[in-house]
DNA sequence: GTTGACATATGACAACTTGTCATATATAAT
DNA sequence: ATTATATATGACAAGTTGTCATATGTCAAC
């Protein structure tokens, strides 16, 4: 988490910095990025870097959580495209992923963000964010169309999108290397899991 | 993937590299870890390190390798003294794994390597293995006991068996931080799987 | 407006890191 | 014995990170 000094700063000053930061993590990998070419590009020193950040991943953190926030909001407004279906939704997102994540640029926030993302770092917001997280979740719950379901509480249904949450990226990653054969996979899986509270 | 000549190396001294990789990787995470420790331990000068791998990633991947070989022999091993019952088996490993990385030793390899284990990295051995894969997987379907199951076709039993592998993974990360929780949440989310194959 | 107290900024620095390459040595083949 | 090829070496350049003494702001109180 940034330190006081950083959230103090001027609004500009932490876009500056942030934007720097996602800038780099867009061309090369984390472990590839460098702290210096991030302050070069926002404009301040080696000794402020330290005072704003713990190090390069409290930074990583921060830049990856702004988009983490995004792709909550994204979720929620496909959800109400599809009238509230969730599993018509986490097939749509995963199209609509992949084309984003597949575009060769060279700045491709998106792709980075994904080979980066580790079983760690996928529960990062989470459990840093609990409070917020609850909210998005309890808004993003309220959305579902339950009608056709056979739930036999809200924590299956909690169940259910944690686990259509971890195979829409496990079949982001894949997909990466091996485009056709994962969707056909991701979209069994997902009927697999559609079936078991449809069919009872 | 190493050299030819890493290859050629004498058996006791590649397992001299591997022992002091795996050590290193014991102990600190991938991005922290560092050749030189591993090439002083193991006896040998950095111009032979860049002689055997391309990188220390070529070597990380290496070490891994050889300890996914033996979670294929484990959870085979698991399938069978639980009679071929797919879904009683990783409820077990799930169990199993988790005593061992729980453990608060500085040397926990498993440990490490769950939590440098990314979504990229979870394939790698699947990709690189291809023709060894098939023949694992080949013979742990056939060990399952698929009797009380409504399967389609083999393609569904693999899709289950990829959604379990990602759950326990997820799940055995997710139980470092937050032990008591995600087991309850894990074994339900099994059975969410287990019923939709299971009642039809 | 001067003083003092505190917050913030700076870049030189030590102590690492990695990958390369000219050189040395070992091994095999003619 | 000579040549060719494979393997080993460590010094090196070019980079990395985190720290710290020092400098510069900021702002309240006298």
């Amino acid at each position: 988490m940034p330190t006081e000094t950083f959230k103090n700063l001027s609004d500009e000053k932490k876009q500056s910095i942030l934007n720097a930061a996602k800038n780099e993590f867009s061309k090369v990998s984390f472990s590839e990025s460098s702290i210096n070419k991030i302050i070069k590009e926002a404009g301040i020193s080696r000794g402020s870097f330290y005072m704003y950040f713990i190090d390069k991943e409290d930074l990583y953190e921060t830049v990856i959580e702004n988009q983490l926030k995004k792709n909550f909001k994204f979720l929620r407004d496909e959800l109400i495209k599809s009238d509230g279906d969730i599993f018509k939704t986490y097939i749509n997102i995963y199209e609509k992923l992949l084309k984003k994540v597949s575009k060769n640029k060279t700045n491709n926030f998106n792709k980075h963000i994904l080979l980066n993302m580790n079983f760690k770092s996928d529960n990062l917001f989470i459990r840093k964010n609990k409070v917020q997280y609850k909210k998005y979740i309890e808004e993003f719950i309220s959305l579902i169309n339950t009608n056709n379901y056979n739930l036999e509480d809200k924590e299956e249904l909690l169940d259910i999108i944690d686990m259509l949450t971890l195979l829409l990226i496990h079949s982001l990653v894949k997909s990466l290397n091996n485009p056709s054969e994962v969707k056909i996979r991701y979209i069994r899986q997902v009927s697999i899991i559609e079936r078991s509270i449809k069919e009872r």
